[in-house]
DNA sequence: ATAAATAAATTACACGCGTAATTTAAACAT
DNA sequence: ATGTTTAAATTACGCGTGTAATTTATTTAT
């Protein structure tokens, strides 16, 4: 059910772009991090059964895709996360960003655009 | 080293106000949850091994205190997720609660304050 | 002083995870 | 048709986690 922080990186390669087979989804995670072709296969295999992959034969190989998009993995697990930390306040979080300074420029621009767009819209 | 998402429930417990021993921690933590005893003593053993707590004793029994702070805790913690899942930028994660309606009118003022403070910082 | 109570320490146990190696089955080469 | 290659499937294994039960050690009651 829970998709594990190693496992999350083969659904991130995946994510950059489906179908792919086991073999590309190999190149494109040892472009940072090296891991063995057996490791990724079992990591795959696990996605598989926990239904946040699933796949095509083609020949003899899987084509895999996603059945979560990266997007609702993203809300979701921002979600939970900001409630078992800040109890579903998100402020608090941006506040520890920025006390640590870890916003840049780019980042407080979009917070305005986004502040900006949220304003409109609950008028 | 890593602290899970239940011994997490311990450590906020204890983050509520400390020394406090375990019978206290257990109280505090059946406010929410009905969890055994024992569990509870299981939990706070092996936070202390972790080094996230320690205690004095006091009589028979401990008075465990936090190793970390909570502040420090949510910081570390919010980092390592928003590398995670995205890339550091911590304005996607904004957005999509925005999306999902989730942001409360106290939250955007936060945020307007947070901002201002940033831009006044770094002018 | 010995028994009873109780706090803490130790042990338990199944399941998930990280990390592969081994086995099986199917396609390809000869 | 048979051997070789190579995907995928199955098995492995130690460690952490969730969830306690059991054992030990110490205090308190009688």
């Amino acid at each position: 059910m829970d998709i594990s922080k190693t496992e999350l990186q083969v659904m991130q390669a995946i994510w950059q772009g489906s179908p792919v087979n086991a073999e590309q989804v190999i190149e494109r995670l040892n472009e940072s991090k090296p891991w063995h072709e057996k490791t990724v296969k079992t990591l795959l295999n696990r996605l598989v059964k926990k239904k946040a992959l699933d796949f095509n034969k083609v020949g003899r190989q899987y084509a895999y895709f996603p059945l979560i998009s990266e997007q609702s993995y993203q809300e979701q697990e921002s979600q939970s996360f900001v409630s078992r930390l800040f109890k579903g306040r998100v402020s608090p979080l941006i506040a520890g960003f920025a006390k640590q300074e870890k916003l840049t420029k780019d980042d407080v621009d979009e917070l305005k655009k986004l502040i900006a767009d949220w304003e409109q819209k609950h008028d």
